[in-house]
DNA sequence: TTGAAAGCGATACCAT
DNA sequence: ATGGTATCGCTTTCAA
């Protein structure tokens, strides 16, 4: 028959020690002689007793838990939710996930989330609304976006620079002498999509190049190659596509190569944004934008302990610079 | 100034009512008259209040949080953990995730699991140790392991059978007629990496197919890549090769194409296990063993349910068949 | 250094 | 249908 849930007072009779004195020794070093430490340790062993940390966190007021919602079919985001809870966990604090669909409101999961008393949140998908980030605030409860942000909210955000890394993309194509564009552009109205099409948009303009193409994707990779066909099947097909991110230009290629009949870059220039790890593959070899995500996540790790340990200090937004990284998809400059 | 922690007392006292009508309000239905109930969620909207679940959970002995212990380099884990995500929302539970490294033993992290009396555990990579699992039943905490098991230990566990689908590619690789067959084995020594490897060997030799070449890896691209290029610099370098996994094939396939000038399938065949969506892009185009993702996630939940709600049960082990993707990376028989 | 006792924020039993 | 109160497992003064 289990012991259903051995407890420090189980753990007290033991020893022979006061139930306070058993949390002394598991909790920060608080005064405790070795003998006593020594007795409660063995006798925890013997009971095979485990602190219960959710009824810590009632007087603690800290559950050492951050939430992170996301949606996963975005490949990008596996990637970053490893990086983050490995370094919560070298932290001591645990990753509580949530997942939400692409087009599912944030505000939907928030009163769910904050129900788990997280000591801090990060948002790596769609935003919230200001309401819901006030709530957020009055509850104490700090928030980081990753890779969002919300123009009037107060809340912190870490970004790359997604207009600067929409321009890299327009010079890097007109350098190379295209002529006809398209860009395929994340479907969804969040900051991330809007600014990478607007740096693009912008720096076409400003060089003084007139139309271009444009189709829309959700970031994955049927959805893009379905784009490219279409593109592909215009009578005044591109030369040169700027993919919203990697995984579109994933589909983009193959549609090019396996549905189109077209040669990479010779027929037309495939360029992506983030620089997952499959960009470096031979198979695909994306010219891309990468997002300093290691830089990234630290920083989001930063902000977020800063706001835990302040949090009456301002909301920072950090944008980073994105980087081109030149592989064989696009042509070069002649 | 920020209110710190908005309790159903607060709520209560604005509403004119106990704190237990509120507690009744926001627990399961019990039977509260439809004015205070109106009256009881006006005021906590209006103090934007949010159950503390944590403190729930003291007394209701239920987390409705369960933990997964993953490792998310190999990409077949993210994949699946977004199904499970998703579906122990529609539950009502969410997930607390914990990382660890391929080599990293479960039974380290273990003991922190269990401080967040989480009500079940899912164990996606590497396995547990008998006694560890022995301390898990104690607790009271059900665990499931996801495409692993632990021949002695008392916890449930979920699998594709792993025994068959080597041998399913046995068979397709001898049936194509192929004369110089190498293994990329799973390095670390868990279930799945010894099943896959021993039918797939069992079936060799049944069929009086003498000695075969073996490599390893880690179940991720770059080693798989480096593993296949070793083999193909061999002086009998091997015309078909079963890799491990398809993220491994994937990098056999590059090293075929792009490291070593060998057409595929003409001059090798490289089978997967698994069928990630990548195996299915036409870079790739992986013939593999397609693991039944969706019924093993259902079959995870039911036995985790099942486990919370009966901790008497005894352990059950599902063993799942995987099915023969023929896609173009390898011979089909002549 | 150790123990007694008062919370933390909820639930649940027992009255009314 | 509602309120009072003991309780969940721990931390944290306050005394000793």
């Amino acid at each position: 028959m289990p012991a259903r849930g051995v407890t420090s007072l189980d753990v007290a009779r033991l020893a022979g020690v006061s139930q306070s004195t058993v949390s002394r020794v598991f909790s920060a070093e608080d005064r405790v002689s070795e003998e006593t430490r020594a007795r409660v340790l063995a006798a925890a062993q013997n009971l095979g007793y485990q602190p219960n940390v959710l009824a810590r966190s009632l007087t603690t007021q800290q559950s050492n838990i951050v939430g992170i919602v996301t949606h996963i079919s975005n490949p990008f985001y596996p990637y970053i939710i490893e990086k983050l809870t490995r370094k919560l966990q070298e932290m001591g604090r645990q990753t509580l996930l949530f997942s939400v669909e692409p087009d599912q409101d944030v505000d939907e999961i928030l009163p769910l989330v904050l129900q788990y008393r997280v000591d801090a949140l990060i948002i790596t998908s769609a935003s919230l609304s200001s309401e819901m980030a006030s709530q957020c605030e009055r509850q104490g409860t700090p928030v980081v976006l990753f890779n969002r942000y919300v123009p009037g909210a107060k809340v912190s955000a870490v970004c790359c620079d997604n207009i600067e890394g929409g321009r890299l993309v327009a010079n890097l194509l007109l350098d190379a002498g295209h002529k006809r564009l398209a860009h395929i552009a994340g479907r969804a109205p969040t900051s991330t999509n809007r600014d990478r099409e607007k740096g693009f948009a912008d720096r076409l303009r400003e060089r003084g190049y007139g139309t271009w193409l444009r189709d829309e994707s959700d970031h994955a990779y049927q959805s893009g190659r379905e784009a490219a066909q279409r593109l592909f099947r215009r009578p005044d097909r591109p030369d040169a596509i700027f993919c919203v991110s990697d995984a579109v230009a994933f589909g983009a290629i193959d549609a090019a190569r396996y549905d189109c009949g077209l040669r990479i870059p010779e027929d037309v220039s495939i360029v992506g944004f983030d620089d997952l790890p499959t960009a470096a593959w031979p198979a695909y070899s994306v010219t891309t934008i990468r997002e300093p995500v290691n830089r990234m996540v630290d920083l989001t790790l930063e902000l977020l302990v800063e706001r835990i340990e302040h949090p009456q200090a301002e909301p920072v937004l950090e944008l980073l610079p994105g980087q081109v990284v030149k592989r064989t998809s696009a042509r070069l400059a002649i």
